[in-house]
RNA sequence: UCCUCGGUAGCUCAGUUGGUUAGAGCACAUGACUGUUAAUCAUGGGGUCGUAGGUUCAAGCCCUACCCGGGGAGCCA
């Protein structure tokens, strides 16, 4: 008999015929129930097994974690708590997991609720438990809503590089690679590591931003994305920060600030939508989940919408757009600004935002998500397009509630002059972006692009509040085991 | 990297001003149970108190260093 998704199963099959299922045992209740999960779905299928004419050696290798194929008729549940289940003919135990705890090399998962710090520590396994799956299951639901979203509307997928050898992208720490000895490593006349006798024939980095490149696609195609994997050798400790990291960075030509907002918020909310339409097991799931979490915080710290209520709003609901000195004019008429309770004062034009300033605007000021745009120049990247006031720049970040900076982007400086000016003056080596000015020679054209972080919006949508736990296997200072 | 809180049974935690034999819930093992829902009931086993030093008659508790984890900050997506 072929075996079945269980997922496929609960939805299309019709108690009265045989089926087949493999997953693995969730609980054994009663010496007589067996719940199994596939990963085809949150739930689970419910086995019935007549123990008194089943072998005694077979009942005890029924354990938690461990691999069953079971083949019978399915039938309605007599229980409570499911529809249909399998009365079982055959079983077959494919992989045992041990649970006597005397013994070595048990199955870590016990059938009760583990912390997320603990399953990290297991993260090889931690995809067998509910909340994983469903986290994965939704990441994955999301990584094709992008590429939907992006196809649906004529942009092309560009794969750019992931070794590159300009370190130029102003982005952040990066990670050198190299196939140099590192104990006798070449040296120059001036005793410095010859990188001319590298594999490159140069220095070479993972990338830090595609964006680059991007542009230089857009400035042919109109309308690209890049969807891949980024690297930061920052030594960041905290709950929105990888080593590695997916972002997601579209760049449209023709485009301007408006534009590239438009654009922005209808991705954030077509995969927001998307995740209400295809995930909602998971998300009902995720949901209650975030519940029960938020009983054992103090009141004051309770979330005012649940998960699904949330993702609701945020797409239901205009997200907020002012400009950076709009936003320094709220803060510093704002309750906290005048009681001293920052910890950063705003001290007026050219300061950065610090967390607690935009937190301040998300969460307490608006209750939405809010787009600023036209930030100082100097806080800003050399690419980012001058406006007329020779005080600010086309820059936008959208901020979302809990998370922060979930998007950030530019319309980019296409004025040749005025580009090299910018680079010059931000000791940015023009030598080596010869490439990218090269764009602003021929046929140059004002154009706008974001990045969107992929473990960010996965914080969003699935409720959990660290990346850690959004990302399979996550790289972060001093951790990368699996 | 900085600030802060923590590390005690397989997991989650309690452990009083330093004082006898370090506790609980769950998990696990054994037994009972033919409709359970993270089953229930009974019984039982299980500890290098993060590591290394130190103070003390006496340290899970005090001191020092280091390691690891959480939360916050910086940097950013």
């Amino acid at each position: 008999m072929e075996k079945m998704d269980i997922k496929k199963l609960l939805t299309e099959i019709k108690p009265g015929v045989d089926v087949k299922v493999a997953g693995w045992v969730r609980t054994f209740r009663s010496n007589r129930f067996i719940n199994i999960n596939d990963g085809s779905t949150i739930h689970s299928i419910q086995a019935v097994i007549d123990f008194e004419n089943t072998d005694p050696e077979i009942l005890k290798r029924i354990t938690t974690g461990a691999a069953v194929i079971v083949e019978g008729g399915l039938v309605e549940s007599q229980g409570r708590g499911q529809q249909v289940e399998i009365h079982v003919k055959k079983i077959e135990i494919v992989g045992d997991a041990e649970s006597d705890i005397t013994k070595p090399d048990v199955y870590p998962l016990q059938p009760k609720a583990h912390s997320l710090e603990y399953l990290r520590e297991i993260a090889h396994l931690r995809f067998r438990t509910n909340t994983f799956s469903a986290v994965f299951r939704i990441r994955h639901a999301m990584t094709f809503a992008m590429h939907k979203f992006f196809n649906d509307r004529g942009f092309f997928n560009i794969h750019t590089p992931i070794i590159t050898a300009s370190d130029a992208e102003g982005a952040g720490e990066m990670f050198r690679i190299t196939t140099l000895d590192p104990i006798n490593p070449p040296k120059n006349e001036k005793g410095e590591v010859d990188y001319t006798e590298d594999f490159f024939g140069r220095a070479a980095n993972l990338t830090v931003s595609g964006q680059l490149e991007a542009e230089l696609a857009a400035l042919a195609l109109s309308k690209v994305y890049t969807f891949g994997p980024t690297f930061r050798a920052e030594n960041s400790n905290t709950a929105r920060h990888l080593a590695e990291f997916w972002m997601i960075e579209p760049e449209v030509a023709f485009a301007d600030l408006n534009d590239n907002m438009d654009l922005a918020e209808a991705n954030l909310k077509y995969l927001i939508q998307y995740a209400l339409d295809n995930c909602a097991d998971d998300l009902a799931f995720l949901n209650q989940r975030a519940l029960d979490e938020e009983k054992n915080k103090k009141k004051e710290e309770r979330s005012e919408m649940s998960l699904v209520e949330r993702l609701n709003f945020v797409v239901s609901n205009d997200f907020v757009r002012l400009t950076y000195t709009e936003a320094i004019d709220i803060l510093q008429k704002s309750k906290p600004a005048k009681e001293k309770k920052f910890q950063y004062e705003v001290k007026g034009f050219g300061t950065d935002l610090q967390s607690e300033h935009e937190r301040y605007l998300v969460e307490k000021h608006f209750k939405k998500p809010v787009i600023l745009t036209d930030y100082p120049k100097e806080i800003k990247a050399f690419y980012m397009r001058q406006n007329e006031d020779g005080k600010t720049v086309r820059a936008m970040d959208i901020l979302f509630p809990g998370i922060g900076e979930i998007v950030g982007g530019s319309q980019r400086e296409e004025r040749y002059d005025q580009l090299l000016q910018r680079m010059n003056e931000m000791h940015i080596p023009a030598k080596e972006l010869w490439w990218y000015l090269d764009t602003r020679k021929f046929g140059t054209v004002p154009h706008a692009g974001y990045g969107l972080g992929f473990e960010r919006l996965l914080l969003f949508v699935t409720g959990m509040t660290n990346v850690r736990d959004v990302s399979a296997f996550p790289r972060t200072p001093k951790s990368a085991e699996f």
